[in-house]
DNA sequence: GCATTTATTAATGCATACGTTAATTTTGCA
DNA sequence: TGCAAAATTAACGTATGCATTAATAAATGC
């Protein structure tokens, strides 16, 4: 628990950090389902709170891109379209591979890829048994853990917003998808490219495997008519 | 006017709106200072509202990075580091190569680029009369057709916001950053691998025009002793 | 029956009030 | 004089009320 966290722990939260939370959580969901709408007052009664911290939460799920404030008729809930999907995988292809770069840059000591190495073998151990819940998970933290090593705040910021953002397609398509062996694949060199400051390996594999993950994705999205998530 | 700005013409700003405008351009005009505090009641005042607009801004105003509120203390104009420059400068770079080369994988036509050379245009005229506002304001309108024509909304909004980032850093060494020559034959030869449609040659004169434009302005601030802006 | 006008309802942007509590000031004691 | 404890003040997160006005329903006219 670093000092943040250890601040956070000291003050509970605001209903306004609440709300947001929650609101999201829904939309992850599918309780608040993509096209949707819900009025302040719907909200503030499920949420337990006054309208107040509910219009807060809703201006900044607003500028993360997860709803629109609709005047008089709530809060729509956006579909992510599969051009929405296109643009999402150009910045994350752009800022991801930007992270590989910088990460390899650094000079840094074995202790800081412990966590990106046990995010592979939880990847590796979830495919062995075709766990791909498991492998979800493992394989989003070993993009967060690439994002840490790049030390930079405003790609992780602006990342995590965009994770947000295709989570549910993502969950939608888990089981949709070829097995990702070639991902594993990509991460366990892209690592080694870290480690060996190879910036440019490092960040020619990342993008690539972004922009795979991004095409295969939509074409999954096509193939099943899944044209709003 | 398109259909956007028709309906923000038919109905006025909420007062959270011009908070936010209002509220980001005493920031840039140094009205409000970097490391300065400003309660809510303060901006209440100056701003001739209630606190809920103000509080609402303010919010908004945080997730773009250009204040941070702190309970009891009012919201802290964030001054902009060296570091927070490198960082800013790696999204922009990423984000920019990115539009580069979206701009060049189209096939637009001849009207499409009208506004860019226009931006040229003034940016030589500027330049020959060595006119630095006029100069930034060109660069930056050139900047901001590259951006459209790349055609990805989300693209154009991180840019947006990181731009309101380093806006008065730019304007700072506006005059202590040499004659930007180099700056316009980029530009130029940009433009000409975009009409050629020739994705990889844009996005590397970009990234790299991007590349030293950060490295050059933090140079200039490095030299001047101006830690934070 | 349909279109237009009028009346009603309700959503929301905002102002204000209030309870909580962090920050500051005052008081008491060594 | 310095420090700790107590008292006071004020900042703010939130709830609530209100004015505005968009949306909907009802009434009217052809």
């Amino acid at each position: 628990m670093n000092l943040e966290d250890a601040k956070m722990s000291a003050r509970s939260k605001s209903n306004t950090e609440i709300a947001i939370e929650t609101i999201k959580r829904l939309i992850v969901e599918n309780e608040l389902q993509p096209g949707s709408n819900h009025l302040e007052s719907e909200l503030s009664l499920k949420l337990g709170m006054s309208r107040t911290p509910v219009r807060e939460a809703t201006l900044i799920l607003e500028a993360q891109g997860l709803l629109e404030i609709v005047p008089r008729h709530g809060v729509k809930i956006l579909p992510v379209s599969i051009s929405d999907m296109r643009e999402v995988y150009q910045v994350l292809t752009a800022l991801e591979g930007t992270a590989a770069e910088l990460a390899a840059q650094k000079s840094l000591n074995a202790e800081a890829f412990v966590e990106a190495e046990k995010a592979i073998l939880m990847m590796d151990e979830a495919l062995a048994t075709d766990d791909r819940e498991t492998w979800a998970i493992a394989d989003e933290k070993f993009h967060n853990e690439l994002i840490r090593l790049a030390d930079n705040s405003r790609i992780k910021s602006i990342v995590n917003v965009f994770n947000d953002q295709v989570r549910r397609a993502r969950a939608l398509t888990l089981y949709l998808r070829p097995s990702p062996t070639k991902s594993n694949e990509d991460h366990r060199l892209l690592l080694d490219a870290i480690k060996a400051g190879d910036a440019l390996t490092a960040k020619t594999i990342h993008t690539e495997h972004r922009v795979r993950a991004g095409a295969m994705l939509i074409s999954i999205l096509e193939k099943h008519k899944l044209i709003m998530v």
